[in-house]
Parts: structure tokens; C-alpha cells; sequence
DNA sequence: ATGAAAGCGCTAACAG
DNA sequence: CTGTTAGCGCTTTCAT
């Protein structure tokens, strides 16, 4: 006999049990487990009874393979100890949990090629979507996106070509916005402090965007400052020491995340810094948690829950489509810049 | 002809395209692609530019049905946007990468009746292994946990009767241990402020033993606080406020996690207060963001990375087991006590 | 080293 | 309202 669990123990029990408990077909059990076509109060009542009798799961792999509907809707993001992702999926989940689909999660750890094998994987299950973190993907990643005949959604960011859907803000001008705030508000001697791996794509358009709007607005970038590993505040503290030894006299510290914000904002109220006088701060991403600080870091909204939310909408339309999505960041000043 | 994808677009790719294409069985190129059985180096080269050329990508549905082998791994946790469970996430990350098997994701919402259905989604799929947080289940989930002869691995929580294989810390002695680092500090008008929900059971578990291992100082707790919500800096902030309000004289304050403390922790030194002389502060989890506060928080280790690891390991082993793993939580003193 | 036949557990389609 | 038949795409088993 062959093995039917991965321990050979007592097989699997399968509609045939329950339709022979119940004295019915497999069909007419089959139509009860599924709400689906008519049958009559007594006999749904008699198939119930026996499959809560004999505790049948049913076997969602045949019947997939069978009527070739899969509800689950891939999703692959970077990692899931940023919270920018968790809140992502949040959003993804207020929507599919009104229909019958379910997310699957993968993570790529920032890594296009293991992001590929993620997307190769998830793809083997024909699942009924795909939403992807991000515009950047291998070649092989692309065609299979391409060519996988699915709702397809590219999200987070739409600066750049989307393989179908994309829903996101510009990181572009995110950052270019945040120059122009800056400037406002009589600040010239600013510095940007962020990560320093070019595979964090956002980051580096928002500081693309941000050098732009400073050029337009004729102030240079005075100083940056690089890390490597995880944003946190023990990072945050010390690219700030770092970068003010380096270049004591500037007035103004954009960072590429709340959480590195945070950190230099204790770490400069500590040392006695007048904020947001002598010196302002900035992040991004308005992290709920964060709300408690001594005071409220200057932010700007990623809009990531109606990211997650507008591109599962898209995939539960079940439409292929290339529509592009584009959010507004919103700004919010907190009190760590100048009154505008 | 029969609809073969949700929109009835280009019929999905078969084995028998690739076969086709290559001038060999179905048979040959499943076993070319699954790397199985002696193939000729000549007829597996033209498989696979075959498999290329197409665009193949498998029918996981197709092969798991006929082989009844699911190399997915459930993983129930009530929620992701609560940093811990992330990093038990990780840590079963970690061991499953070494193996062919996948993680699959699924969250409760601290609600039992969601996590049965979400079990019962997840059983359906015949997956190879079940990772639940927590002991505490509706009746019908452990039925179904008992039943489903795959590995079964509850996790976080020792203190109950796990269904199972449980891999966890005992929140009850790390509570009391925390009551006797805090009475043997000196400390004597002691606060415990927490989250009011039932349903966050280790927590729970936690202030029980805490409470216990007071009595058997014989000091008595002074006084509680309890939040709706969730926990975050301006909760924290919130609740010591309101404790300090209602009882001036406590000199130490137990929270239910860092998230919280870190909260009061700047709401006392914006208020002047002389931490851990005045007032001591202590929470729990040893969250890494934190570290760059103004003091480390006297916490303790509950052991995350170690227990998703050591879940995984008892899943990957493939053997039904009712083991129970017990790690200790680790006291980190931090700045926020008196030296012990 | 390769192929042919059978069937995994379920559902679509049709028959009554 | 209920049952019968065929077959989803793949892998197992056995044959060559």
C-alpha cells in the first residue's frame, strides 16, 4: 500500500467515508461541504452530522487540482521584522478577509534572486493573485509575473515599470517634498542619514528625490551619513553623533526612517540640543508606536495600509490588469521641525 | 472547454507541453525536473531548455496530490504587527531554509474561533507540519490538532497541557523570577501595568507568577493598571501617568512588555524622575529596537529566536512527537534597577 | 535509462 | 434534488 501521511499512519479519510456514514454520494456530500447546488434540509443534516463525527478536513489539493480554483493570493515582501511590511499585509488582510481568499506570505530578505525563487514557488500553487513589494525584480522574476495569468500587483513604490498593477507613492517625490518642507522653513544646513544598501530601492529614491528638490531649491546636501544592518534607535544614535562630529554645524537631519529619527532625537535631547530650533529632524514612514516620544517626529505618511488595501482590492477583482495607483504622501510636522 | 484559469485565459502549461517539445515521456522530464531517478545527461539538457524555453512552471496542486507529500509548514500566530512573533517567525526561518520545507503563515487575531478556522484552512492543505502559538485553543482545534497526524508544535508557552509537542517559556516563573529580582533590589510599593485582555494568556500567566512569587516575599502588589488597545510608547506613557496619579508612592513599575516600559521610561525622565533610585522600571521581551534608549530596560529574554528554531527543528524530524522543550527566560538588569 | 498504465481526492458536467 | 462519469496534472509502480 502507499504511504498516505508522511508517517504511514492511518490514512486519510476522504469524502467516500463521509458519503458512506451518511448513506449518500460522494457528489451529494460534496455539494453539502460547499454550499453549492440544492439539497434537501434532511440530507445536509445527515452529511453534517457525519462529517463532525468523523472530524473530515477536507482535502483542499484535490479539490483545487479538480476545479482548478485556488483561493490563496501570494504575497512577497522583504522581510517581516521591518513593520512597514506587517502593516502592508495589514491592509491586504482588512480586504480579502470580506471574500474567500486567503494571503500567503513569502519573504526575499532584500535578495532578488531568492526573491525569484519565492515567486517561482508561490506561482507552483496557482495561486488566485500575486502582490509583490516593489518595482525591482530579476529577469526571470519579470517573465514569470508576465506570464503567470493572474492578478498581478507590483506595491509600494511607482517609480519605475511595473510588470502589471502597481499601487505605492513616488519615493521620488516623497523626498523631494521633504526638501521643499525643509527649506520652507529656513533650514540650509541639512544632512541626510539612511542605509547604505542599494538594495533598499526606496530609500535611495527618496534621497534621489530629496537631492533634487534641495538642488531646486539651491541649498546642497551638506553631509550624509551610512549604515549598514537594521534601522533601530541604537542606529539612529549613532549615525547622529557620527555625522554631527564629522559636520558640527548642521541645522537639519532628514533620516531614511522614523525608527533611525527616534534614535537621534533622544540621543540630541540628551545632549541638550535645542529642537527644532538649533537643530530639526525629520523621518519617514509616521510609525504609530513612535507616538510617545518626547516629542513627535516631522514624518511623512507611506500610505501603507491603503497600499495594501487598493492592491488586494485589484487582485480580488480578479481582472488582469496594469492599472498604476498612485497614493500622496502626506506630510505631517510633528515638533520636531519649525512652524511652516 | 472547461475554464482553466480564473479568466479562462491561455490553458495552463502541462508537463506533457515540455515532454513534447523535448521528444521524450511526461515521465522523463518529471523526473528530469524533480532531479529523481537516472536520467541521461543528453536527454535532461534538452528537458531543461525545453522547461526554459516554455516557461514551465510545476502544478505543486497536481504533484502534492498524487505524491501526498506537502513540503509546507503552517505557522499560526495571533498577529503580526506584535514584534515578537516575527522573531519566532524568524527563527523558524532560519532552520526551515536548510530543508525543502516552506513556511505558510496564518494569523489569529487573538480570536480562538478565527485561529480554528484558520487551522482548519490550513490542515486542509495537507501541510507537513503545524506551528501554533499558545496552549490555549477552542475545543474543536485541538481536536483537530490531535487528529491530524503531522508534527504538532505549540510554541511561546509551557504552562498548560499542550495537545502535543511544545516548545516555549514558562510565563509564570518568568513572572515570579521578576518579583524576586525586584524585592531582592529593595524594592517594596511595587505597580504591575498591563494589557486588560484575557486573551493575552502569557501575559496573564505572567502577572500570576509575578503576583505568587510577591506573596512569597510577602509584599504585596500596591497597585494595577490596565489598558484596552495595544501597547506602544504613548500607552505606556498613558498608563504610568495614571498609575502615579492614583498611587504617588510606588518605587517600582513591572510592565507587561518593553513596548510599554519604554513609554514610561521617557514619561519619568521628562518628570525629573531618578530612575532606579526613585522608581524602578522593568518589562519584558528584550526587544533589540529599544536598545539606544536613554537606559536599557530591565528585561527579560523570552527566548523567541531559540523556541521558532527549535519548533522547526521538531518539525523538519518528521516524527510525531509530544516532547516539551522548556527554555529559560533570561533576566537582562539594564539600567532601570538598582545593581543587584 | 525510459515508457505505459493507474490513480491520488475531488469537482464539472450531465443525466435522471 | 441526487447520482454517474470523466478527468484535473502529476507521480508511483511496474515493465522494458
Amino acid at each position: 500500500m502507499r504511504g498516505r501521511n508522511p508517517f504511514d499512519g492511518k490514512p486519510q479519510m476522504t469524502l467516500r467515508d463521509v458519503a458512506e456514514v451518511a448513506g449518500v454520494s460522494e457528489m451529494t456530500v460534496s455539494r453539502v461541504l460547499r454550499q453549492r447546488g440544492d439539497v434537501s434540509a434532511k440530507t445536509r443534516e445527515r452529511v453534517f452530522a457525519a462529517a463532525r463525527q468523523l472530524g473530515y478536513v477536507p482535502n483542499k489539493i484535490a479539490g483545487a487540482l479538480a476545479s482548478n480554483r485556488v483561493n490563496l493570493v501570494g504575497v512577497v515582501i522583504p522581510s517581516l521584522s521591518n513593520m512597514v511590511f506587517p502593516d502592508v499585509l495589514g491592509g491586504i488582510g482588512d480586504i480579502l478577509d470580506e471574500t474567500p481568499l486567503q494571503p500567503v506570505i513569502g519573504t526575499s530578505k532584500y535578495d532578488p534572486v531568492h526573491e525569484e525563487h519565492v515567486i517561482y514557488e508561490m506561482l507552483s500553487w496557482r495561486p488566485s493573485g500575486l502582490i509583490v513589494a516593489g518595482l525591482e525584480h530579476t529577469e526571470a522574476a519579470r517573465a514569470m509575473m508576465a506570464n503567470a495569468g493572474i492578478p498581478m500587483v507590483e506595491v509600494m513604490d511607482v517609480d519605475g515599470d511595473p510588470v502589471a498593477a502597481a499601487v505605492g507613492i513616488s519615493h521620488e517625490a516623497a523626498g523631494r517634498q521633504m526638501a521643499g518642507e525643509i527649506v520652507r522653513r529656513g533650514y540650509r544646513r541639512i544632512g541626510y542619514l539612511g542605509s547604505s544598501s542599494i538594495a533598499d530601492h526606496r530609500a535611495q529614491k527618496r534621497l534621489k528625490g530629496f537631492r533634487q528638490g534641495l538642488a531646486e531649491a539651491g541649498v546642497p546636501l551638506s553631509d550624509e551619513c551610512f549604515y549598514a544592518g537594521s534601522s533601530g534607535f541604537g542606529t539612529g544614535r549613532a549615525m547622529t553623533q557620527e555625522i554631527l562630529a564629522k559636520t558640527p554645524d548642521l541645522d537639519f537631519l532628514y533620516y531614511n526612517t522614523d525608527m533611525n529619527a527616534a534614535g537621534g532625537l533622544l540621543y540630541l535631547l540628551e545632549k541638550g540640543v535645542s529642537i527644532p530650533d538649533q537643530i530639526g529632524l525629520a523621518g519617514f514612514n509616521c510609525f504609530e508606536v513612535l507616538n510617545g516620544l518626547p516629542l513627535r517626529i516631522a514624518s511623512m505618511d507611506s500610505r501603507r495600509k491603503d497600499i495594501g488595501r487598493r492592491a488586494a482590492e485589484l487582485v480580488a477583482a480578479n481582472e488582469l490588469t496594469d492599472e498604476v495607483v498612485r497614493f500622496d504622501p502626506v506630510f505631517l510636522e510633528g515638533d520636531t521641525v519649525r512652524r511652516g
